[in-house]
DNA sequence: AAATATTTTTAGTCTAATCTAAAAAATAGG
DNA sequence: CCTATTTTTTAGATTAGACTAAAAATATTT
């Protein structure tokens, strides 16, 4: 059985796997963790140790086949918990983050597969992230990123990629969600920031949140 | 903040000082926490030192104001858990004991009363043990146990008291349930074995069996 | 390619929670 | 009421996970 300590850092050494695709750097994992680096380097020992990540002294650390496999269990609780947060208990996409993070750690394979047949087996979580399925596989999704898009595009918002309190609740005040249907109205190419019209409004975004939300095209 | 360990010891220092309503000695302490009497030893001092217990020296410990406090939302969060569990995931009341047991140590109080709700703000869980209300008060209930009833009383089961997984598990066996109207039809002085019918079958039960049904007469 | 800066690892310390072994206090039985 | 037994506490060790400071490796600049 792994600690909670350790579900963190291999959930952590996952996300930050898939996000840049190569080898995970001491100090990445230090700041996800809000740790020092020479703690994160005690945990890759350990965890490499344990055969859960491939990892070389001062080059860096991935996770290995069993170390994905345990992230993808973790991931999948943790993700099937903000769902039932937000669809059973009523809470706000920006509130449930803190409170998955508790609940990932809960043992019980029964549990969690009851809580995805009650939740009727979503596909995604509150933030539009795909959920695993109890054989921690993900279905490929293909939405791109809003950046990409070119004016008089369309597409439907579908997810977000940073997850922050304060990126959701930027979205919150700007009346974005998951589901608005968005047409790119004019991108300033000094900034790349980007005026799009969602039915409602019409707004400019800067580049950064134009790349922080994830699209399904038509 | 309170450690899970803190929070355990604290849950069974108050059921402990329940049942037998005086000071709580070191080695039940030891024996409900399955450690060693040098680890409750320890624990009680630093919970002394926190406040949470009044503890002499050889003499033994009872929860402080403060220390029933947090005692009291730790057992309500794990009895709103052990309903969430049985009532809309499925589970048999002997299956949800060790869950709960980790669901119990979730910090947020917001989860809590919306997990309250969302059940209908249920006064029991399904072993039938009362849940405290958001202030930490349990509403006094009536029930006796039923080893009290004497030849011909009738009553209904309402809760379990001592809710371990054989006794739930004897009870699944011999078809006794929460709800159930049963009659005594003989006391066997020999050994307070008890013969009952509830309605369905006649069945011998023993003298700690009827000592750890509740029951409320009519 | 040397010097400087950054990143990563190691060495050593700390705290929480556990354990074993031994000492001290309380209790029970003759 | 004294001795034997039981209970409880203390002392000292261990493990996990964090930290700081210093050393070692790697990367970046002149
Ligand atoms: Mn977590
Ligand atoms: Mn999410
Ligand atoms: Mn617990
Ligand atoms: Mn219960």
């Amino acid at each position: 059985m792994l600690s909670q300590a350790e579900e963190n850092y291999l959930k952590e050494i996952y996300a930050l796997g898939e996000e840049t695709q190569k080898l995970v750097s001491t100090n990445s994992i230090a700041k996800k963790m809000k740790t020092k680096a020479s703690s994160a380097t005690d945990m890759l020992q350990k965890l490499a140790n344990k055969g859960l990540v491939d990892y070389t002294k001062y080059k860096g650390a991935r996770l290995s086949k069993k170390g994905e496999t345990r992230a993808m269990v973790i991931v999948r609780k943790h993700r099937l918990w903000e769902t039932f947060l937000v669809d059973k208990l009523g809470f706000s996409w920006d509130e449930v983050h803190d409170i998955a993070e508790q609940l990932e750690h809960i043992q019980s394979k029964t549990l969690t597969n009851r809580l995805d047949a009650f939740l009727e087996y979503p596909s995604h979580d509150p933030h539009g992230h795909p959920i695993p399925n109890t054989n921690g596989k993900i279905v490929a999704s293909e939405s791109i990123i809003l950046a990409e898009l070119k004016v008089d595009e369309e597409g439907i918002v579908v997810g977000v990629k940073d997850a922050s309190d304060s990126f959701l609740k930027y979205l919150n005040k700007i009346n974005i969600t998951i589901g608005d249907t968005i047409k790119i109205v004019e991108i300033e190419p000094f900034d790349n920031s980007v005026t799009i019209d969602n039915n409602t409004q019409q707004i400019t975004i800067s580049g950064n949140v134009a790349k922080n939300l994830y699209i399904k095209s038509e």
